[in-house]
RNA sequence: GGGGGUGUAGUUCAGUCGGUUAGAACGCCGGCCUGUCAAGCCGGAGGUCGCGGGUUCGAGCCCCGUCGCUCCCGCCA
């Protein structure tokens, strides 16, 4: 009673023969006489057919079959008679006139169609397991099993060995809150799920295994997002005696492989270049989405003595450390048209992030003849206009925007208005997938929060050597700290970080120093790092590697909104499970062998 | 922690200014039907309007609270 195959390997090369199939009935059309059924597995559907006049019998079984009854059908590959052949089907030539029937499970009335479109989530998650027969889920996680298949070859066939690191593990500062999991032999102890398996693959560095890799869950006790989940998958690697290319072109190579294996088609190499600086100064953004042609324009100096105030406070103030006014534009070409209302809107967007307001000049006509309509224009010179034009190149029938304020805040409002824009008005152009790195990120970031350093990537992310002069300048001034790069790169597709990787500090003092500047005293250090600090004093190698976050990678690629729609279990935006109900109370007995008593009372469920 | 959206039949939705018995499509159940593939035709069942409270002669609709789902900010690489 072996299996001939999947349901959608039946073609033409079959006919006349008796083949064995198992599935669910995905739709039956009982006309009476003769019952198709579409029985439908993991590969597709194929059409089984029951005749009265060719089993009897068989045909009386097959009234009583329901959506999603689970078969063995056993039957003669026929091609279907003409003009019913059937093109929406990779099997639609042939059909399987059924012999045998055996009914191997009934099912229930489905809580919703399988092939309706617009199910509500709460519902599919709820019955994740029917969910996931769907076409499109089985689609979904097909293509990431390639992905990741792809991934293994091509890292196995480059060298790197496939290394597991523990999923118990300890709590570090930086970074994302922790999930703790209390240890019932240690009592009041606690162990950490992991972030990442960053510490752990430079230890395999420093323990001589050169190329590691690791399809790895991580862990982030984070709010959720569409695109975060808090446990997610990160292809990670390491390799030693690298620099950031050899890592960007293994990180290209990888990449490639799987765009060929699974896109199908060729990814152009090398991926593009840009700088944080750059990005930020164009785009505004760190992970820029070059499909879209908008671009910014710093006008702080040409506003720097403008009797708009508004402009000119901007540009004057000094935030904390010295992060600048600043001014910038952003042109939209054929904007002119916009609405009132539509540019309200725009102005209610950029709010989200921070502006004030959005000032905007519509270009009606040359400013000489009074054709700017703006609320502004009537505070700049002709100077002032002439230098707004030509460093916009603006033209007759576009609007400029405008962001004036703290550096990160024009740049996140007016990068994120671009980002909308483009979206809006259907402005990106070009390849649908759009790579490019970014390089040469700051090594630290000030919090104002905490009034202290903290690194942009990790703390154990190597400075760029050019630079490395200014951290060990003594009594350097903050100022330079801030410019600091590091060697760290990101890897952006369409606008969305993808992975993102350093090459990491491998000298003890130096890194000793780096937790200095994130102010953490050195007995913190030996206590929280000190098995790496240790490490490094025992002949680690220059080492360095990257991380992409799969989940992201697979739901770009597929062209879908959330990555939930990638993930086989995913979790709510309340990080619980609707099929599991997970997270759950636990009984008294389970929290005093933990040596826990919680302070929330047990709310009805 | 904050802002927005949403919750009505199994599913997707409609439901007027607060007014009589809450509708449609698909699905489901029964019948008819021998070439369909969104099968067709006839008939039928199916509702805690998320939950709790309030206003009102009267609430799916208004108010307060609460829960779930979702998008975003903060947070998070």
């Amino acid at each position: 009673m072996k299996r001939s195959g999947y349901c959608n390997e039946i073609r033409e090369h079959l006919l006349g023969q008796q083949v064995t199939l198992f599935g669910w009935v995905n739709s039956r059309r009982d006309h009476g006489g003769v019952i198709f059924i579409d029985l439908r597995d993991r590969s597709g559907l194929v059409q089984v057919v029951f005749n009265p006049e060719r089993q009897p019998e068989v045909h009386r079984q097959a009234h009583g079959l329901r959506n999603e009854y689970v078969l063995l059908v056993r039957g003669e590959v026929v091609l279907r008679p003409a003009e019913t052949e059937n093109p929406k089907l990779a099997t639609g030539k042939i059909e399987i006139l059924v012999d045998h029937l055996q009914l191997l499970n009934t099912a229930q009335q489905l809580p919703f169609q399988l092939d309706e479109e617009g199910v509500g989530e709460a519902t599919r998650l709820q019955y994740r397991f029917l969910d996931l027969r769907r076409l499109e889920m089985q689609r979904n996680l097909q293509f990431r099993h390639r992905v990741m298949q792809t991934t293994r070859r091509t890292l196995d066939e480059a060298g790197f060995l496939e290394i597991e690191t523990p999923m118990l593990t300890r709590s570090t500062p930086e970074g994302a809150r922790d999930y703790l999991v209390p240890s019932r032999v240690n009592p009041g102890q606690f162990y950490a799920l992991p972030q990442s398996p960053q510490l752990f693959k430079q230890l395999l560095m420093i323990a001589g295994y050169d190329r590691y890799f690791q399809i790895a869950r991580c862990f982030r006790d984070e709010d959720l997002r569409a695109d975060r989940q808090p446990e997610f998958t990160q292809i990670d690697l390491e390799m030693s005696f690298v620099e950031a290319e050899d890592v960007m072109a293994l990180a290209e190579s990888v990449m490639a492989a799987i765009f060929q294996e699974a896109v199908g088609s060729a990814l152009p190499l090398p991926i593009p270049r840009l700088t944080y600086k750059e990005a930020m100064a164009r785009y505004g953004l760190d992970a820029p989405d070059l499909r879209n042609p908008l671009q910014l324009v710093d006008l702080t100096e040409a506003m720097r003595h403008t009797a708009f105030s508004v402009f000119a406070q901007a540009v004057k103030q000094e935030g904390s450390r010295g992060e600048r006014g600043m001014v910038k534009a952003l042109r939209l070409p054929g904007g002119a048209q916009l609405t009132r209302k539509q540019i309200d809107e725009y102005t209610e967007f950029v709010k989200i992030y921070g502006a004030k307001g959005l000032a905007w000049i519509k270009l009606n006509g040359p400013w000489q003849e009074d054709g700017w309509q703006s609320p502004i224009v009537k505070f700049f010179t002709d100077a002032e206009k002439e230098a707004i034009r030509s460093a916009t190149a603006a033209e007759v029938g576009d609007i400029l925007f405008f962001g004036a304020d703290r550096a990160s805040i024009v740049n996140e409002s007016l990068g994120r208005l671009r980002v909308k824009l483009g979206k809006d008005l259907q402005l990106l152009q070009g390849n649908p997938f759009s790579f490019v790195w970014v390089t040469e990120f700051p090594l630290l970031d000030w919090d104002n929060e905490s009034r202290r350093h903290v690194a942009v990537h990790h703390p154990f992310t190597a400075p760029m050597v050019e630079d490395r002069g200014e951290l060990e300048r003594p009594g350097m001034e903050e100022r330079f700290l801030d410019e600091v790069r590091s060697q760290a790169y990101d890897l952006v597709l369409n606008g969305t970080e993808i992975g993102g990787g350093s090459i990491r500090i491998h000298d003890p003092q130096l890194q000793a120093r780096m937790l200095g500047l994130l102010g953490i005293a050195a007995e913190e250090a030996e206590e929280k790092f000190g098995f790496l600090l240790r490490a490094l004093d025992y002949g680690a190698p220059p080492h360095g590697g990257l991380a992409f976050g799969l989940d992201r990678l697979v739901a770009i690629l597929l062209g879908v909104e959330s990555i939930r729609d990638v993930i086989a279990f995913p979790k709510t935006q309340k990080a619980g499970c609707l099929l599991t109900q997970a997270p759950s109370y636990v009984d008294a007995l389970q929290l005093r062998e933990l040596y826990l008593r919680t302070t929330q009372v047990q709310k009805k469920e």
